[in-house]
DNA sequence: CCCGGAACCTGAAGGC
DNA sequence: TGCCTTCAGGTTCCGG
């Protein structure tokens, strides 16, 4: 699914398109995206609202509305938000009809992505880790976070509480240009090797953001254009390829049931 | 609290 | 062709 750098491609996609635009209907085919409230809640409470701003927090987008509400979405795996003139298949959950004319489609395939209505924006976001690109992502910081966790590095940076905005992809990427094992346990990091993970995460995203994030397969910009940094991938799903480093063979483990690529040789 | 595994879904790809 | 298994970028819940 979208990572932070597709999140926020698509939040930057949408912000100039979206803004002051009224939502002057909402359809909704699949009911069971709506997290909360109700459907028919949902579809009465959000009509007639204007967006008023778009922003983000770890992958979640949050939109601003009159009136005190904020509509927060999640792409979970499949999700997409889709501008424009963009026919509805059979994976759309929900469509909003804006005032200019427009349409902004969820599109779903897995259902696993949800909307939120709710008046604070914390109910939802408020439980998640620091933002990785903001100023208080620091080494120091991430020492901190670090301290007395006894598992293993990768299944901490897919965990949101812990740090939001990271996925499969950047996890596996930022682990490799820190050089440091995903089974590594959290805890015995010195404060060098904590320093290069904190830059090799904040670089792997801006690198992702960059390029329009990663098109493996579902993920598309408002307008259905792919990102681009599938082509700079380091060891994500090149399993068997060389190590662009040293040149030995990638490998890949299952941690916490997640597929994970590193180099046997390079990260230690 | 911390951690790993299962569950939630649909579809594509590969083996037989 | 068809059936079965495995895998997929996420999150949450449950049990140890």
């Amino acid at each position: 699914m979208p990572e932070l750098p597709e999140v926020e491609t698509i939040r930057r996609d949408l912000e100039p398109l979206v803004l002051g635009a009224t939502i002057v209907g909402v359809e909704i085919y699949w009911p069971g995206s709506i997290a909360r409230p109700s459907a028919p809640e949902f579809e009465d409470l959000i009509t007639g609202r204007t967006i008023l701003h778009l922003g983000r927090r770890g992958k979640y987008l949050i939109f601003a509305l009159s009136g005190g509400w904020n509509l927060i979405v999640h792409l979970a795996m499949t999700g997409r938000l889709l501008l424009n003139q963009v026919e509805r298949d059979k994976h759309t959950r929900a469509v909003f009809h804006l005032e200019d004319g427009h349409n902004l489609l969820f599109v779903n395939m897995r259902k696993f992505g949800r909307l939120y209505l709710v008046k604070d924006a914390q109910e939802v976001v408020g439980r998640l880790g620091p933002e990785p690109l903001e100023a208080e992502f620091t080494p120091q910081r991430l020492a901190h976070l670090l301290a007395n966790r006894r598992g293993a590095l990768k299944p901490l940076l897919l965990n949101q509480r812990f740090l939001a905005g990271l996925g499969n992809i950047y996890a596996d990427e930022a682990l490799f240009v820190a050089g440091l094992h995903p089974q590594r346990r959290a805890d015995t990091l010195s404060p060098e090797e904590v320093g290069r993970l904190c830059g090799a995460i904040r670089l792997v995203l801006k690198e992702g953001l960059k390029d329009g994030g990663t098109t493996l397969e579902a993920y598309r910009r408002p307008n259905e254009e792919k990102g681009r940094h599938q082509e700079r991938l380091q060891v994500f799903q090149r399993t068997g390829g060389p190590c662009p480093r040293c040149g030995a063979t990638i490998e890949r483990i299952v941690l916490a049931g997640r597929g994970t690529y590193f180099c046997p040789r390079c990260q230690r």
